[in-house]
DNA sequence: TATTATTACGTTATAATATTGCAATAGGAG
DNA sequence: CTCCTATTGCAATATTATAACGTAATAATA
């Protein structure tokens, strides 16, 4: 499942296994220095979250924690999911009901989605400058925002290649 | 239930009779030009979507199309919302499962949505800029937007006005 | 160590949101 | 009128998410 040397990410190639291990290890690391328990499901669920960048809706991560060998009542998923969202280590995404590993852990972030609406695919962007503009209009019409959710759907360079026209 | 005179909108004050009325006025002569069918079903959705700044969800319209002698399968009801949707008289609101009238019908636009978690309320705003920023970035990091959704949450000044700090 | 508080887990049940499929019907185009 | 298509009625079911509550594990304090 996780020998894939080189996948899609972000719509860029890159070596996933270097990105998976990085990202359990940072999480790892973090949950210690934090006191945060980093338990088999919630472990595992990241495991499966980091195993491709795509979205995983809650029931199909309960499928695949049944077939680990993990309890499968809901609960068990979205208190997972909770802990890793909650965290830092993954993210919704609200369109599609679904999460995502979080690829920028770490760095305080308010992110932005691309979600391919061909490979499925999810990237996550920092955009600094999409969210002051958004913040300065907002204050000034008077509205405080505490928290954006930007998703966009479009089509990645890749699959735009391969389409009918 | 269509007698207050003035209600927040977007965090303003103005003259919601005439909102509504314009809004509905709007969408028929639209559906009339469009050839599209404008049938009690969805225009009594449209209406109560109209009624307030707030997004409903699909049962709770339901709920009021039963007590308003409509028929209540949850289909009459997503049916409804997914012709205003389409026909951009109405968004959804993914964050909250839940939909809004449109407040800026006829212009092409990308919304943005500003939620105020203390009323409920949502704002309706255009920004060409984030929207703007947000495509080149993408289509330089090379994805095609086709879609955004921009939805923050947030509160309004005069929510602000009455928080205990 | 014993006691208490807190956090996480196991389990059952149910709530909330959304869709599918198919038959019946209404309205417009020819 | 007749055909065609869009819409509606209806039943069932799929999908996503949470509530409630007892037990087990862990941490904090005495």
């Amino acid at each position: 499942m996780y020998k894939t040397k080189t996948i899609s990410i972000a719509f860029k190639q890159h070596n996933h296994n270097a990105c998976w291990g990085n990202a359990m290890q940072a999480a790892q690391e973090y949950c210690d220095k934090h006191k945060l328990k980093f338990t088999p499901a919630r472990r595992k669920v990241l495991e499966l979250l980091l195993s491709e960048h795509r979205a995983l809706g809650a029931y199909k991560i309960l499928d695949l924690l049944r077939e680990a060998g993990f309890k499968s009542q809901p609960p068990v998923a979205y208190r997972a999911l909770e802990f890793l969202v909650e965290n830092g280590f993954a993210h919704k995404i609200e369109r599609l009901n679904a999460f995502v590993a979080c690829t920028l852990h770490g760095t305080e972030h308010s992110p932005t989605f691309m979600i391919c609406r061909q490979c499925e695919n999810v990237a996550e962007t920092y955009s600094p400058a999409s969210n002051l503009n958004l913040s300065e209009s907002a204050e000034a019409s008077g509205f405080k925002i505490e928290q954006t959710i930007i998703e966009a759907r479009g089509v990645c360079n890749s699959c735009a290649k391969t389409e009918i026209l």
